[in-house]
DNA sequence: GATGAATGAGGGTTCATTCAT
DNA sequence: GATGAATGAACCCTCATTCAT
């Protein structure tokens, strides 16, 4: 996962890397401010290289953009590993909602180009899945395990569920889709204890 | 509300308006399968006129934008009473929802363009509640009034988690959203049997 | 010089007139403030009518600049009679002298149009010629008759060097000009005196 | 003097300093056929480059009058330099006192835009003098020290009286303005000798 | 490899001119 | 005749993309 892309790891990788790690944070940046759309002037500059540089990591703009979007998905994935080392098992679940809520809410502006068509995002959807499903869950199981949450969810409805409460999240300054996900955390809480009581 | 635009009615109109609804309509179609962002020429060529007309009528894009979605507006609640006039009222209700689905999902584009902040836009959201919430709230009363519905349902609401749950419709071109709106008109119809027996 | 335009007289003079007025005022308005390329709508619009009013007159731009220029030339033209009559000879030409300064000032940017090789244009410094000449040779003459200014100015020259003098009267928003014009007016009538004194 | 533009002389200098010669060199012809107005495009035709390099080096179509405009004032005032070294000082004055006429007339078309009030153009008046004053001063006195010409002629008057006798050059194809500045410069050799026999 | 200058297609916008009403 | 709606050529300007250095 640390090497996934420029996977043969040829030689002058501290400053390809170096730009390829400036481009992918300057374009994630540009991304959210000014969309998808923004000129591919504006990410070089921010990334302090020039356009050509650019151009030859990421010919079509859709590379670009999937390779933001790759990052952005094992960012959030890795975090599920890290929050479950460090948490217990009801608070990580609820710790890794809260991120995967910010990965919806900022990646707003990716929607619209996933759905064009491109085939370079074609397969975006299954990196999603095959990232996230695993990762949400194994903090799922952990914290059925343990009673704190009930057991009887699936994780790609979860995943979905708050995909789609976060959607109007552009028109809601004031936290109503971070709301709804803790009503709905408080749901999976809620419903652990009915079940313990069934099981009883 | 048959007379919005033009409403002194003065000369030369059936020219005038006959291109104003080529206009509209072109761009309604353009909207949907090229976004908001789609070139002027496009539009104008689409309805058969000079840009010049188009720019005329429509001098900065959002005053396009804002028309088309009046117009759909206006479409789509009009046709809540042709539906009530023609069909008894659980069932006019029924079919009014799912043009109201189709409604959002099409201007799945236009919600972008609505919260970019012009404030061409500013009147639009009310624009939408104040045609959408009595046209539902007429339905649902007459649909309760005999049963077929459960009478506790704000029309509000239900057009909020219509929205919601036709957000990701691009995606799903395997009709998940309508199936998820006939599961909710399910659950009002439901409901109404379960208020029946309390009332009992 | 009454029925310069439209000398047949024909009938509906009261309305096509008072529009042609009307245009023309407005043209020298706009000219003034925005250039002889403003937009002809913006005339149009000033003038009360519409374009195609001014079109049906004036077919090309520089009929209508022509038609502008003429009548502010028999307008300052005629002014030279009228002075002629109110005032004695030497305080008319003074008048008049500025009176056609601030014609050239208001002219200028005219030039450029003139100069452009447009035939409708080429007949114009003559229409200039023939009626400014005359009318400062008889305000001329009547002043040297009193011995007011001196007699052997050529009025061609006088023009001229009143329209090299006003030449940068837009950079000039102190008056340099019309202090110029001034000393050159005064300089006429010192030598009439030194004349004087030599005839005796 | 002679590393105006591009001061810190950086790489590429090669290709990017031959195109802004060739369109600064562009902007003149076409300024002066076309006027100051002409369309972009025409400029980046003639210079051979497209538009996107024009726009590159001068955004606003002020910088690039402001350039072309600079360029001629180097030229002209760096010919003083050469006139002087190549000839007696009475006929090198009198040869650039022709060639800054030329200089004039060409400018022309810039007097409209030059006063236009766009900031872009506030310093070249500043320009304009700062390079000619002392370009003139030194003809002058040199040619006066060997007393071909008077020695009490003010360089900026002498500056601005041609500009003003050249104004309308546009109309005179018949070099009546040459023959003017001629004049002009007979009188400050007449006034020479004339302040030669005062002196005496 | 990195750079950024050059290119030019593409899209917005204006306005002279025509012509149906 | 007057009107002003419609037209579309012509401009401006912005970037995506290429390519010489």
């Amino acid at each position: 996962m640390k090497d996934d892309e420029e996977q043969a790891g040829g030689r002058m990788r501290a400053d390809a890397r170096r730009n390829e790690d400036a481009v992918l944070e300057a374009a994630k940046t540009v991304f959210f401010t000014s969309g998808v759309d923004a000129p591919v002037r504006e990410i070089a500059a921010m990334a302090g290289v020039g356009v050509g540089t650019l151009y030859r990591r990421f010919p079509k703009r859709a590379d670009l953009v999937a390779a933001v979007f790759r990052r952005e998905v094992d960012a959030c994935a890795a975090e599920a590993r890290t929050l479950a080392a460090d948490n217990p098992p009801g608070r990580a679940l609820e710790l890794w909602l809260k991120r995967y809520t910010d990965f919806i809410a900022t990646k707003r502006g990716l929607a619209a180009a996933l759905h064009s068509g491109d085939p370079a995002f074609d397969t975006l959807p299954a990196y999603f899945q095959s990232n996230f499903e695993p990762a949400l869950a194994t903090l799922l199981a952990a914290a059925a395990a343990t009673g704190e949450v009930r057991g009887d969810i699936e994780p790609y409805d979860l995943l979905r569920a708050i995909g789609n409460l976060a959607v109007g999240s552009g028109v809601d300054p004031a936290g109503h889709t971070q709301r709804m996900v803790a009503l709905l955390i408080d749901g999976l809480k809620c419903g652990a204890r009915r079940q313990g009581e069934d099981a009883v």
